[in-house]
DNA sequence: GTAAATGAGTAAGCTGTAGTGATGCTTGAT
DNA sequence: ATCAAGCATCACTACAGCTTACTCATTTAC
């Protein structure tokens, strides 16, 4: 009122601005007085002005009104998902692919903000569930279906082949019958993970049990262990986007694919900043995904280009 | 509340840090929560934690608390006169001598600050009535007693002497009566100003009319037109801080004296901002007139030297 | 496994604050 | 001199905000 006094220079304006009645103002503005001890306006004619000490504390009052506005701005920008900010968990292949994209899309679009931790899909559950996160991705083998908790909402975000990688040279052709990997060391994540029954079920339907030397759950690793001749391993797309020179991507004759999700507490289900990340993420990964497809389709193109001079 | 929440964990808590039942709070937040249209807290086991959208709303209560609290602080300050912004007129050559100095003080001593204005006392009062400035800096010869309109508070903040400016040489000794210069060409002030009442009074009562063949306020136009050899003229002591070389200063036999004031309007005289000004600018005065005196005194201890050898 | 303790939420009731309308006084304009 | 504009005060009303009493859920202790 004090603010609006002193743009406006009468009550009866300021009155009518805020749609009350002159007495209205003028008791709020003399309990200010009192309540602060100090007189804040002085009678001008029919008018009031600002004293002094009155020009400062209705520019406090301006300030913050000016904060309040923000404020309102933002809880707008917050019903319509252009605000906020979240905590997200990703295991690390999805972290470096799609939530980069994701990222770079937020910042782009003005988006929510978000802030990241890698957990593989177990402990980001966990997080999901004591609150410690907001939204985790997490992923499920068609092979080995995953247990989602009660008051945990899912979306599909999409989904990946998984692919075989060997030692180049060592399989001719580019898709391969698990069986006749049945006598090979495999490399495979570590026994805790659904990664881990990933493999050995995929084995297991073929036939056979697997001979597993090395467990790591960074696949990086699990393909440098292969390239080396270690042994073999089932390796994501996701994680095939750096396949070192050496090693060999191949089609398992019996598709085994990973399905990516977005998990949150069921209460953010109809979040508009948790739909909006959803949404960014669905897109994120059928870039990458094309994208990665693209690439092996060229890679594989390569691959039959160099062997036809033989 | 919501950021206390976010803090505490527990609404209880909250409650019993803001001394209001569980309850109270209850209802505040879920009226807020209605209000906004979006959930802003969830029940986790026995106590609330925010949803991302909260935790939005919690930091923007919090901004408007800390903007709160400054607005407190300085309205403290307000109170003991170390904050505030005040209008200030003042006269050509208080200005930029004891207004100067007043404000060095002042960013020194993180006080008020001001806002100045140069102005002739007779405008400088209208405008102290009109509200347009909230102090102004006055002056009244000892010989023309300046009529104060009602309204209006002063405060004598010093008073300086009125010499007589001479040129070099014309003038033997360090004091002189006006009489000698009965037949001069004078130097004053513009017709409407109490400065020119000043000259004509002096020598009314020395029993002469000066003969005045220059008209200006500019006390360092005066003594340039005096080193010329115009005319003599009656000059303040703080006009005299850039004597040129070729003119010299006199003590009148019948001293006249400049009283300086503070004027405002007499709402303000019980302002602590203006108290402070008003005790920084005697402060001022005092040191810039007794100053000057030492400078005078050092000048005049330089002509005598310089003089001794003839 | 049950009892006790802690905490959130609801219902009902009270109180004080913030507003309205009527009225009087001051000031500036015709 | 009269009138209109504007502020302040008073009496009154409505409702926002708080309290107490109670219920239900969850965790902790024995």
């Amino acid at each position: 009122m004090l603010s609006e006094l002193e743009r406006l220079g009468t009550l009866a304006a300021v009155a009518e601005a805020m749609h009350l009645t002159g007495p209205g103002v003028s008791m709020q503005l003399s309990a200010l007085e009192r309540e602060l001890g100090m007189q804040l306006t002085e009678r001008r004619g029919r008018g009031l002005v600002l004293t002094p000490a009155g020009r400062v504390v209705a520019s406090h009052g301006r300030l913050l009104g000016e904060q309040l506005l923000l404020a309102e701005h933002e809880i707008d920008a917050l019903r319509d998902g252009t605000a906020g900010h979240y905590r997200l968990a990703a295991f690390p292949s999805a972290a470096r692919s799609i939530v980069a994209d994701l990222w770079a899309d937020l910042l782009l679009a003005n988006g929510p903000t978000i802030e990241l931790n890698t957990a593989e899909p177990e402990g980001a559950l966990r997080a999901v569930l004591d609150g410690s996160i907001d939204l985790a991705i997490v992923h499920s083998y068609s092979n080995v279906p995953r247990q989602i908790p009660a008051n945990v909402h899912v979306t599909a975000i999409g989904s990946e082949p998984v692919k075989v990688a060997v030692p180049s040279g060592d399989v001719h052709g580019s898709t391969v019958d698990l069986r006749t990997l049945a006598a090979r060391t495999w490399i495979a994540p570590s026994r805790q993970r659904t990664c881990f029954d990933m493999v050995e079920r995929a084995c297991g339907l073929a036939g056979f049990r697997p001979n597993i030397v090395a467990e790591t759950d960074d696949f990086d690793v699990q393909l440098a262990l292969v390239r080396a001749g270690v042994g073999v391993a089932l390796v994501p797309q996701l994680a095939l986007d750096r396949t070192p020179d050496g090693v060999t991507v191949l089609q398992p004759h019996t598709s085994i694919e990973r399905h990516l999700y977005v998990a949150t507490r069921s209460e953010l289900g109809n979040d508009p900043g948790v739909s909006r990340i959803t949404e960014a993420l669905t897109a994120a990964t059928v870039a990458h995904l094309s994208e990665r497809r693209d690439n092996t389709r060229q890679r594989r193109g390569r691959e039959r280009a160099g062997r036809r001079p033989r």
